[in-house]
DNA sequence: CGTTGAGTTGACCATCGTCAACAGGAGTGG
DNA sequence: CCACTCCTGTTGACGATGGTCAACTCAACG
């Protein structure tokens, strides 16, 4: 059920599929992450600074609790982070997708594990180069600052979720919230892709799988939603919208 | 049973209570709240920017949405912060205690409600001054951004509590919670003040009046704790740290 | 002395969790 | 190729946790 026998940190051979240098002109989240606050030379400045790795699918990115040695950017897949209890119950506290930051914390342990879900492209940084980097540059400061502030406002937002919606609202909630984000870096679409499995999405709106299947069935049966492999296809978005109030 | 008829946020003449000069020596949260990473000068330069206003109970600080104009840092007392949903749902997303500081996010609408629960002394920002204070003061800054980080992690352990937590250890969680909260602002005592009623206990932790009532007096009954006027006495917390695994 | 609001307790019930069975697909090995 | 296992997802039956509704106490206040 969770991580124990997952590939550890040092993953496999992590092939860096870039030559330094290329810098980052043709990434494709450079506008939604925190890059887009620099100009062209401290670009390339940063790109000096960053491993650009790939990382397989159900491998361990980091562990909870452990030393907070590098942060990363995420450039394509997924990746969850959850908090665990002592007896394997699972709080996934978010889903990181393209365009998003680990580590923006600056805590000097990881207060969530992280694990891949779908094969990652990441830019990995070092803590410490990125933290010296940052204190020179005003700009990308501001920009973590600005995530950070967001991430504030989006662990709000799914403690009123949490908290307060009832199964059903919680779904519609988080199937809307994938859709706006995917949108959001240019991936809008009818089809809401969802890359993790019913146990995440259950750990992630404190719910059991049971109730996410049923729920989702049940959107289903009321011609709300299409279930089809990996994603969901929007039906009915305005339906789908009154669920959540 | 929520706050259509408080107060508005121009409150009854705010008392400043302290001349402009006398600086934040006196401050007994100084220590614990963000002025604490300030030398002596830049601390008076701070406080020529700081209004120190005395907010009486059950007055509305600012409201959800509205434009967020100050930062407010907190000398004593206790403010609620608060999500609402359309239907009159209520989430409480923190309790602001003496040494805390409202207004982190860069967001220029305030995410959240704040309400005073509890007489409180503020030291209030104009949010514009604050953030050229903070360009120019990397230390400030830098705790600035390490009170937001620290933020971040206590809504990440508020998500496994209303995620994955049962009511029993979602209120042991809570009260050893306040409890050490006291202790690190140097109000360490067997007696946990709760100057939050019931109901704001309740929509902290997910649940409703009934529940929070009948499990803190379950908890009495098992002789864990003493009910007292706004407060609680722990008689055993190694029982009560055994309930929130 | 009546009113109001907070807190408590009881009775009942709904939502969601638990347990179990099953289907379908992917991977493995004979 | 087929049998087998494993994993994920789905569905059903049942039950427990916690919500709803109501009554009551008590203190504060006019």
């Amino acid at each position: 059920m969770n991580s124990a026998q997952l590939p550890h940190a040092n993953y496999p051979p992590p092939c860096e599929h870039r030559r330094p240098g290329e810098a980052c002109s043709k990434c494709g989240v450079r506008l939604f992450s925190i890059c887009a606050a620099l100009e062209r030379e401290d670009l390339v400045r940063l790109d000096r600074l960053a491993r650009h790795i790939t990382i397989p699918a159900k491998t361990q990115l980091f562990e909870q609790g452990a030393p907070a040695d590098h942060v990363y950017n995420i450039v394509s897949g997924t990746v969850r982070l959850f908090r665990l209890l002592s007896d394997g119950r699972r709080q996934i506290v978010g889903f990181a997708l393209p365009g998003d930051f680990l580590g923006l914390s600056l805590a000097d342990t990881n207060a969530y594990g992280a694990e891949v879900i779908e094969d990652a492209e990441l830019c990995q940084f070092d803590r410490a180069q990125i933290t010296r980097f940052a204190n020179d540059n005003s700009e990308l400061m501001h920009r973590l600052h600005e995530f950070i502030s967001h991430e504030l406002i989006i662990a709000q937002d799914q403690m009123v979720i949490l908290g307060r919606l009832r199964a059903e609202e919680r779904v519609a909630a988080f199937l809307l919230n994938m859709h706006e984000r995917f949108a959001r870096i240019g991936r809008r679409s009818v089809t809401i892709q969802l890359p993790m499995q019913r146990a995440d999405i259950a750990d992630y709106l404190g719910l059991t799988v049971e109730t996410v299947s049923r729920t989702i069935s049940r959107m289903a049966r009321d011609r709300i939603l299409l279930v089809v492999p990996d994603a969901v296809r929007i039906l009915d978005i305005e339906r789908l919208k009154a669920l959540c109030a």
